[in-house]
RNA sequence: GCCCUGGUGGCGGAAUCGGUAGACGCGUCGGACUUAAAAUCCGGUUGGAGUUAAAUCCAGUGCCAGUUCAAGUCUGGCCCAGGGCACCA
């Protein structure tokens, strides 16, 4: 073995070794139980950063680690590599988007295998490929016959920058999520995913994921944004029209129904005209067409002061048989609820504002609980001049006829009820969820299959026609609509249901379509039939462990959700949820940022591999932090790592002959005669501690700190021994040849050449995983704590097998103790056997 | 405003059940080897007091209380940082 580690020079070669044996290659029968370790799959940009490399260097040791100890691991790896950067990069270098993504993917892939990652490639996926976007467009199309895609007229979130609409999901602060410019609102026909029928399902089931982290949890339950109250019906008294018309109003605060003073509709609301007087019409025009000009950040900004004009028409209250006026502000939105608000001034905040700026009315109807009795007396004055502030705690009813005396949380429930008996109301359960908007006026995406045919209408494209493939005669310099609406070939098409003229739907799908399902397809990545069989699908789904950054928590995450669901549904697999368990790993940062371009301090992958080797990287990206934790990079601790690299390697050369791989004793895992050697020990409660803190939730940093601890051990015990007889050195090759296993997940180079070198058969990634004795792994003897009044004062070395009174009798006869007791009153003495004794003193 | 996560040395971070706070590393200081440097090896490194040096003592896990023989860990109340949601009725 040589005595330099080279591992540029072991990289590439296991590397080939690996390739050429298919050693990472994973049969889909086994008769060992399954694993499915899965990264986020990139988009290729075109060169890894240092959060790919933290992300997969994470899910492989998982994987590994599995698979050693009996799994059959399925690692796979593919590309989400439809989107807007390719076609960015076409009109900016002339680059085919196609030609340009698949050499990224090329590209990325050495890199990928420079890091010596266990994937299996024969799975691999690449959403951009026909292959892939065939059965894209398949699942689209099922969608589709079950209801839910559809097309409607909405107002839509519009990003000039980008040319194309968005999701909500895809707006941040007003902001477009890729690009950053803000977003305008756009009225157009656009196709929608069904994803609020699931909403109630989605929010029910994160019970059933224990395995993810409670702020993705929260995350997605705030954004399905689940309410229960009331829908409320009231009659308007005087349309113009003379017509019989109603606003319904949806409230979570039903209590406080008797309290209202003034109702409230969203400046788009869909009857606002029918409901605005001739007198008022010109102000609420101009109003209306103010709120259309302002954006989403605008609209929603903190302090804006609220504004609003009256429609000069009234509605009843049907409770109170009272009249109040209609107005519009743009405080009520019009995609949520109804459009329309009742305004309860004394118990909104909003409402509150809202009626001191133009002096309407108030009510007080309810009061805390504490008033009850003065208000039961008559001494409480609930005239509403006397609150500077809407009460929305909870309490008392008050001015509500028969609901008067009554707890607020009870009335909710009693006050929709008689709406519901009367006829003028019903129960009713928000969610904030929309619909999901997958249209994309862009080329480089998945084509809506479907054609619109005069006579027949909107129609799918049959099955047996897929893929709709991407034309190739666009041309990318237009600007103002999608490329692929320069195509002289692709819009024209026949009706398939008339066989008349007609032509093709001319957007492509959200790239979160394609993604919402590749991990389906690795499980039967080369199926032509199907996007995958029923059998595979349950073989290998859910994902046990899911790896990737937070920065999806809601997006991916709550798309695959639903996708799961949708498909289950259909009948095409039998499971509610994909990621079983999901591992949202830190940013990696440098001088305390995140790494990015702009600010100019990212580190190249390709450096690290070339200087250090991938080796290197892995160790250390996986080192210094938890890996749900933010990592600061450092070339500090870089250097460390493989300075640690080269003090395992020395070891491992400098006793290479003293290492019997094979050595019986090894074999049947026990040395005669050494069960108290201390170095036995020491690797026993290596294997305990590492085994545990991998097990418990990926601590791969003390699992690091654990192979110094041993290596530290290893050496230390070497320096006291001047020559080795045959049982020492059985001991020092138990002790580096489970190092070396142990390290094998991380160190994938070194500790495959180093197992080679020392005679071991086979891959070292092939071997069982280290067991170890419950009884060697801790030390041979224990160290007592004595503490006087819960303070340490002594410590003393003792056997294990003394009993409670022996070591209280030893504790109370060191001679330290019995100095700082002399003279005082020994109240109490605890001892907590093998650990600790405190004496209680007065 | 509501929700989630976190707060431990100069730094990253350790610490199954409440039982030795600061593992391991980075940095740094000192030493060995060397003509010298690199590499390597050994030792110190929470703060304060103390001592030639040690011994030793005191304080200490964001703050304030509490429970306990014993609290980084449990309970209650705050403060701060990061993230999510938000005129959602």
């Amino acid at each position: 073995m040589k005595e330099t580690y080279f591992p540029q020079e072991i990289e590439k070669k296991w590397q080939k070794v690996w390739e050429e044996e298919g050693t990472f290659k994973t049969p889909d029968e086994s008769d060992k139980p399954k694993y499915y370790a899965l990264s986020m799959l990139p988009y290729p940009s075109g060169k890894l950063h240092m959060g790919h490399v933290r992300n997969y260097t994470i899910t492989d040791v998982i994987a590994r680690f599995k698979k050693m100890n009996g799994f059959n691991v399925l690692h796979p790896m593919g590309w989400d590599s439809f989107g807007l950067p390719a076609e960015n990069a076409a009109m900016k270098h002339g680059a085919e988007p196609e030609k340009w993504t698949l050499e990224n993917i090329k590209y990325m892939t050495k890199q990928l295998k420079m890091l010596g990652l266990s994937y299996d490639w024969d799975r691999e996926v690449t959403t951009c490929l026909p292959d892939y976007y065939k059965w894209t467009q398949w699942l689209f199309l099922q969608l589709y016959k079950k209801g839910l895609a559809y097309k409607k007229d909405a107002s839509v979130n519009w990003c000039n920058e980008c040319g194309t609409v968005l999701a909500n999901e895809q707006v941040i602060d007003g902001k477009c999520w890729r690009c950053d410019s803000v977003v305008e609102k756009k009225y157009l026909s656009q196709w929608f995913f069904k994803i609020t029928e699931y909403a109630e399902e989605l929010l029910k089931d994160l019970d059933k994921l224990p395995g993810w982290g409670d702020n993705v949890k929260t995350m997605q339950a705030n954004w399905i944004g689940k309410s229960e109250g009331a829908i409320f019906r009231f009659p308007v008294v005087d349309a113009p029209s003379g017509e019989k018309m109603e606003v319904p109003v949806y409230t979570t605060r039903p209590d406080t129904v008797h309290g209202i003073t003034y109702l409230v509709v969203a400046p788009e609301y869909k009857d606002i005209e029918a409901l605005t007087t001739p007198e008022n019409k010109e102000a609420v025009e101009a109003y209306r067409a103010n709120a259309r000009k302002m954006t989403e950040i605008e609209r929603l900004s903190n302090d804006r002061v609220k504004t609003g004009v009256p429609l000069g028409t009234h509605c009843i209250n049907p409770f109170t048989g009272e009249k109040f006026p209609l107005w519009t502000a743009d405080y009520a939105l019009a995609e949520y609820g109804t459009g329309a608000v009742m305004a309860v001034p004394t118990h909104d905040e909003r409402d509150f504002d809202f009626a001191k700026k133009y002096n309407l009315p108030t009510k007080v109807v309810i009061v805390p609980e504490d008033q009850k009795a003065r208000w039961q007396d008559g001494k409480l004055n609930t005239c509403a001049e006397q609150i500077d502030a809407a009460f929305t705690e909870e309490g008392i009813l008050v001015n509500s006829n028969e609901f008067d005396g009554m707890k607020n949380t009870e009335a909710k429930k009693a006050i929709t009820q008689k709406a519901v008996d009367e006829g003028f109301g019903e129960f009713k359960t928000q969610y904030r969820l929309r619909d999901w908007l997958i249209s994309r006026q862009r080329y480089w995406g998945a084509p809506i299959p479907v054609v619109y045919c005069e006579k027949c209408g909107i129609q799918p494209v049959p099955e047996d026609q897929l893929p709709v493939l991407l034309p190739k005669d666009v041309d990318f310099s237009v600007v103002g609509k999608s490329p692929i609406t320069t195509s002289k070939t692709f819009a024209e098409t026949t009706c398939p249901c008339c066989g008349g003229k007609a032509t093709r739907e001319t957007d492509t799908m959200d790239t979160f379509v394609c993604s919402s399902w590749y991990y389906m397809r690795y499980a039967d990545a080369k199926n032509d039939k199907m996007p995958f069989s029923k059998e595979l699908i349950n073989h290998w789904l859910p994902v046990d462990q899911y790896v990737g950054g937070i920065e999806h928590a809601i997006l991916h995450l709550l798309y695959s959700r639903f996708f799961t669901k949708a498909l289950r549904d259909l009948g095409l697999l039998d499971f509610d949820e994909p990621f079983k368990n999901l591992l949202t790993q830190g940013m990696v940062l440098k001088d305390g940022a995140k790494m990015s371009k702009s600010k100019g301090n990212t580190v190249d992958p390709d450096e690290i591999f070339e200087n250090y080797g991938a080796d290197t990287a892995r160790l250390f990206i996986l080192s210094d932090s938890p890996p749900a934790r933010d990592f600061d990079w450092s070339d500090a601790g870089v250097e460390g790592c493989y300075k640690f690299l080269n003090r395992v390697w020395r070891l491992i050369s400098s006793n290479a002959e003293n290492v019997d791989i094979c050595h019986p004793e090894l074999v049947s895992g026990s040395l005669k005669n050494k069960e108290n050697d201390d170095l036995v020990r020491v690797v026993h409660m290596a294997i305990k501690g590492i085994t545990n803190d991998i097990s418990n939730d990926f601590q791969f940093n003390t699992v690091i700190s654990k192979y110094r601890e041993l290596v530290n051990a290893i050496y230390d015990w070497q320096g006291k021994k001047s020559d080795l007889n045959d049982e020492d050195k059985a001991v020092l090759s138990f002790a580096i040849v489970t190092l070396i296993k142990l390290m094998s997940p991380v160190a994938v180079h070194l500790c495959e050449e180093a197992w080679t070198e020392l005679g071991g058969e086979g891959s070292i990634h092939a071997q069982e995983w280290p067991k170890w004795d419950e009884n060697l792994a801790k030390a041979s003897s224990i160290t007592l704590v004595v503490q006087i009044n819960g303070k340490v004062k002594d410590k003393i070395e003792a056997d294990e097998a003394l009993n409670q009174d022996e070591l209280k009798e030893l504790a109370l006869s060191s001679p330290k103790i019995k100095e700082l007791t002399n003279g005082k009153t020994i109240v109490k003495t605890i001892v907590v056997p093998k650990k600790l004794v405190n004496i209680v003193v007065k």
